[in-house]
DNA sequence: TCATTTTTTGACGATTCGTCACTTTTTGAC
DNA sequence: GTCAAAAAGTGACGAATCGTCAAAAAATGA
């Protein structure tokens, strides 16, 4: 690796300190709660040092954007390893996510916030570059198992690319995640496994076009529990016993 | 109607006053801009004034919320008034989605801002109380047009709740508005006209639920010409003249 | 040892929030 | 029309937070 001096470490060390108190701080109080000065008096140092790693509070918050996006980006990259079909891919993909959405639900919340155009003004250009390529990233990994399949002929798309497949599904992943994030009564409603039942509508949308194996032709029961116990047990374990103690 | 006073008449016309001037505000200079010494500037009234009317900044953000979401109650039942197939109504609840969230992207924003958790510490619990239940309504509306596809026997669910459903489709409306707004480069994916696509996979989650009629048995290319003719032109034109000089 | 460079500090001006003591206006009894 | 009580309106104020910058402290190396 690079040779780096004994200041240039105990630079990049504070400035994990500081990310670090940082999510600790933005957990606990939030957006709002969250100030330079709490920072700076969390992390024993003067705001004038935070400030020479980050150029302003929106700064701080896309570091720790970029942080749990990566987080993401890995379990994504977990996923795309899945031994099995492309399909049982894309299946541990939508797993990942909604994995990631539940133990990571402040930040995903976060980033919905930095997207706001409100919020974008406050957020250098360059900030926001880094976590666009992050996600990019992360949707590069979906392309590339679209891509597999059609490859091996699982998928034959006739009237739609597979860029406009993938924006099907992640308009799906997306928007139950935000909806099941915003407190919306969903078991009132009669909901009791909202993150179930995306999966049944994913997989139809998966068998309308054409996608093999096909879910009746294939133990997809088998597949998600083989995804849950072979790649995500640990995260997994994480937001059920975070659960209980909520 | 219940007589008012002249106090009564003067005091709600001047909080519309309050609120149209907010949202200009609101829609030039975003979350930040938008503080409580310029609002009184502009109204030309005392801070003190103004919040004799709302309790705090975000009262005034929640207001301009309900407002655009009575807006988009509207539009939705103006939908379910569409003479057809209730799939056709449901395709029109589609549209009035789509075209409300074009039209008030800052609004859709902002609401969707206010269910983060770290905002929905500072809104006082009436005013969530308030949005929840205007959301309701326009929910209310969607579940109506499922009982009566079910109750005329168009839709027959099997494995699956009509609630279920409902969050489906809600999912995939929500989540593209959402990734549409935060300004994600569809175009250079590939991605030419994205509400085109996202009905095309509504479309195809309700045939492959056996929603009655079928999109290969019936023209709906018609249906949605007629939905933007006969209820939306307005709207229509508004979205699409608002298009050229941005 | 000490002058120079680098790093750290926290006081500061600016902005915005929400409050409240004071001023102005309105009301209605005489 | 007058005047005292009630209602409405005002903006200066304290508190919190932002980001800055001149001065202090620490590190460097001749």
């Amino acid at each position: 690796m690079t040779q780096l001096t004994r200041k240039q470490r105990d630079f990049q060390a504070r400035e994990s300190l500081i990310l670090d108190v940082s999510a600790e701080l933005f957990e606990q109080f939030g957006y709002f709660g969250l100030s330079m000065d709490r920072i700076a008096q969390a992390v024993e140092y003067s705001k004038g040092t935070i400030y020479q790693h980050f150029q302003s509070k929106e700064e701080v918050l896309c570091a720790l954007c970029a942080r749990s996006m990566r987080v993401q980006q890995q379990m994504f990259q977990k996923a795309t390893q899945f031994v099995g079909h492309p399909r049982e891919k894309m299946c541990a993909i939508l797993v990942a996510h909604q994995l990631y959405t539940h133990l990571y639900a402040r930040e995903f919340n976060h980033v919905q916030m930095i997207k706001t155009a409100s919020i974008r003004q406050k957020i250098p250009e360059s900030s926001q570059q880094a976590l666009a390529e992050i996600e990019d990233q992360c949707l590069q990994r979906i392309v590339n198992i679209v891509a597999e399949a059609i490859e091996c002929q699982d998928l034959v798309l006739e009237d739609m690319t597979p860029q406009e497949l993938i924006f099907g599904l992640w308009s799906i992943a997306q928007g139950s995640s935000v909806i099941m994030l915003s407190d919306t009564p969903l078991e009132e409603m009669g909901i009791e496994q909202p993150d179930l039942v995306i999966r049944a509508h994913c997989m139809r949308l998966l068998d309308v076009y054409g996608w093999q194996p096909l879910s009746h032709q294939w133990d997809y029961e088998q597949t998600y529990h083989r995804i849950e116990t072979e790649l995500f047990i640990e995260e997994l374990s994480r937001f059920t016993s975070g659960d209980q103690h909520d």
